[in-house]
Order: structure tokens, then sequence, then C-alpha cells
DNA sequence: TACACAAATATGTCTGCACATAATCCCGCC
DNA sequence: GGCGGGATTATGTGCAGACATATTTGTGTA
């Protein structure tokens, strides 16, 4: 074994795994273990502290350590730029921008974004591409009311990237669902209307001001990929 | 301020979004930030650490410690079992297993749990429902060769439940995507075969063995939600 | 100029101690 | 027996100091 926290966050892993420690059952206290290893309650406490933000242990004071009864299997998700997503593949990135108005949104969009109703909001819709081939079709309202003023135009870059850059990030939401391609779907991706669709739909937020609620429609066939 | 490393945490983090320190430049050191904050350098490197974490931070030994150019935005899923995340809607879940057979898997499984052509996997079909509608179709093949031997039958629980309790787990992929439903798919739901379907896919490894390999479709219209 | 090596430095980790905090446990009381 | 409240206890957090480690940077040499 090598030495510092994360032998020991490895040995207590270990040990879970091959059931010397069942699910649900408590293991030593964090005294016992640092004379065990022969280390600081600090050098233990990391340790533990890292299995349990994974969820392998459960920590409560006074209560000790336990298994997790369930071990949840948490993923993290990076969620990439697209267009960095498309030249990480080695495939040209290309934007195009569709449309870019001020209308009334939809009813949906007004909640998500918790708006009252009769605003206006900049609508954009875009068309990024990988090798030339249509790659995510972009649907996106975006609050003309943020802070920061001036609002450029994203004929060049995408409504993203100056996000990402220029505002300041709080909270927010993603969902991933299945839907069947509308029209504009299957105009931007030359398919027939009802081909199944990957789609996200993130909302964002900074300090109870809505920014922006966008649905991103993948090409046919695309995959989210995650590593646990 | 309160105090605590969770208040240096957040006061960094309002400096980087009030753009007090802009995208890729480097912040004070730890040393100087104890100094101002009043604190021991340990609790300024906690703070860092858990930003750095977060991917707003990126720090390097010597090279200090600045505000990420591109702030990644990390997700981190909960992977749900079905069951709890049923009983978690308030809805009475049920399981069903429609097949249980061993047979030899098709080609994209095989590369998957890269096994060599010609074994046989165990194949298991089910229904998971929630308050009484179809919820999930799964589709699972099985390595009958894992270590622990005797495999129970999945009669009564899901393979899943069984899974988590009984195999360590070591590693794995998640893909989502979306799909037409297939045969088997519109045969479970009840609806039209090419309806749009989120499909999840699961691959699961213990110490290089090849655990089980799953494909769940989810009832149309689902969507898997995640915070930021 | 180009390259190898050494000094400088910021973060990473550990120790040992102290006190805070939240549960639980247990005892006494009704 | 049931219940409330304080003692107990394991974890959470903090501090000051020390050493380890990875890079960078500057220097000297070929």
């Amino acid at each position: 074994m090598s030495r510092g926290w994360e032998a020991i966050r490895a040995d207590v892993l270990r040990r879970i795994q091959a059931r010397e420690w069942g699910p649900g059952a408590a293991i030593p206290t964090e005294e016992a273990l640092c004379r065990e290893f022969g280390c600081a309650r600090a050098t233990v406490g990391r340790a533990l502290r890292d299995l349990a933000a994974t969820g392998v242990l459960e920590r409560r004071r006074k209560a000790g350590t336990r298994v997790a009864l369930q071990p949840v299997r948490r993923a993290t998700l990076e969620i990439p730029v697209i267009r960095q997503e498309v030249e990480g593949r080695g495939q040209t990135y290309a934007y195009r921008l569709l449309a870019d108005v001020m209308e009334q949104p939809p009813l949906p969009v007004l909640l998500r974004l918790r708006l009252p109703a009769g605003v206006a909001l900049r609508h954009l819709t875009c068309l990024h591409s990988a090798g030339g081939q249509p790659f995510v079709y972009e649907d996106r309202w975006l609050n003309p009311a943020v802070p920061g003023g001036q609002q450029p135009d994203f004929a060049a870059h995408g409504a993203n990237e100056w996000l990402v850059a220029n505002m300041p990030y709080d909270a927010g939401d993603i969902a991933f669902s299945a839907a069947g391609a509308g029209a504009d779907d299957a105009a931007a991706f030359g398919i027939d209307p009802g081909t199944p669709l990957f789609i996200v739909e993130r909302t964002t937020w900074t300090a109870d001001t809505a920014i922006t609620c966008v649905r991103l429609a993948y090409m046919p066939g695309y995959r989210l990929r995650m590593t646990l």
C-alpha cells in the first residue's frame, strides 16, 4: 500500500466491496481507524468524507459512519459546449443563426422562467453543424432584462458561448427527453417529422432572474455518454 | 458574512461572478487569502479545493490558482433505482418478469461487454410499472460467469436491486439517447412502433469482468431531470 | 541558441490539538 | 410504561506548523 488519505480510502472501499463491512453496517469510528492506520484523525476523515461524497458511505454526527444501504450511483456529467464537443470529435464546427426576433413566448417557456404573461423575449433559433452535417438545432428564449445591458448580435458566435463568458452563473436545471421531430426540427435536419430526437432543455438563473431557456434538439442517433 | 470555509467559498465565488477576478485570471495565493480572511491556510485551501472540484477554479502546484477559462458546468446525476423513482412520485411500483432465457447476445452487446463470440448470456426482459401504467421496459444481458456463484431468479425482484445489493461495483458507463419504439417496446407499452422513447444504456464492470449490460426504455414523454 | 540543472514557490498533504454541533442514549420523573 | 432533558459521543470544523511534490523560472553550460 502506498500512503496518504487515498490509500486509506482505497482500503476502506476494498473492505466494503469484500463485504467485510456489509451494507448498512457501521464501520469503526475515525478514532479507531486512525489508530489502526497509524495516522491523524483528519487523514482518516478526509478519506471517509470522500467516500461519503461519492455515496459509498453515510455519515451522521454521533451516529457514526455506515456503509450506504443503497449505494447511490452518482455520475457527473460535464455539460459540453457544443463547439468543443464537435471539435473534440475532430470535425469542423459551424454555426448559423436562423432567426433573431422579439416575441411573446409560449406559455411553457413563461412558466419555466417564472415570468408574467405578456412580456416579449428575444427568440433565437440557430443550427450547429459538425463536418457540414446538421448537429444541433437550438431554440432559445433570452430575457432581455438581464443585467449587463447591451446584448450582442449572435450572427457570428453562439449565444451559449456568449453567456458562459459574460453572465455570472447561479443555478439552473437540465432535463433530458426524447421527442419526435417537429416541423422546425425536421426542416433543420432534413428529416421526416416524427423522427425520434434526443432533446436537452436547460433553464438558467442568476439570483432570481431568469436568463435563458433553451431547447437543444440533437441529430438523429446522437448518444450522450457519461462515465461513472 | 457568517463563517467557516463555506463562507470563504461563497465570497470567492461572488468575486468571480462579479468579474473581480476574470476568467483565466490568477487569484491570490492561499497565503494571501488566509491573511485577508484571517484564517488558517487549510481553511482557505478547503474552500478553493471545493471550487476546483466543481470546475470553477483550476489549480496547479507552483502555477497557482486561476479562474477556469471555460467554466465547465458539471452536473451530478443520481442514478435512480426505478422502484425508488416511482415510489418517490407517490405511485405504486410493480415489477413483472417477462422472459428469462440463456442465449447468444447480438454483436453490439458482445462488443460492449468485451466478450468472445459464441458465449451465451442470461437474457432478461421485464417491465416496471408505476400506478398500473408501464413505466420502463428493461432488456438486460447478464454474465453468468460473474463471481458469487449462485444467481437467483428474478421473478419477484428486479435484477438491478439484486445487483446493487450483491455485486461489488467498480466501473461502468451510461449513455442516453432517443430511439423509436421497436416491436418489443411497442408491445410492452401498448404504443405504435416508432414512437420516440427515452433510452438509457448501462454497462457495468467489476475488475475487468463484465457484469451486465442493460437497455432501459422509458415511457413516452419521460423527462430525466438534473440540477446543476 | 538550445538545453540541462538547480532554486524558488504555490499547492498538496499530514499531524496533533481544540472546540462546535448534532444525535443518540440513558436516567429520572410522571 | 411513556416521556423529557441532560450527559455522552462521533463527526464537523478550525488552527498552526511542517514537510512533500510538482512546476516554473532563472541560470549556467555546451
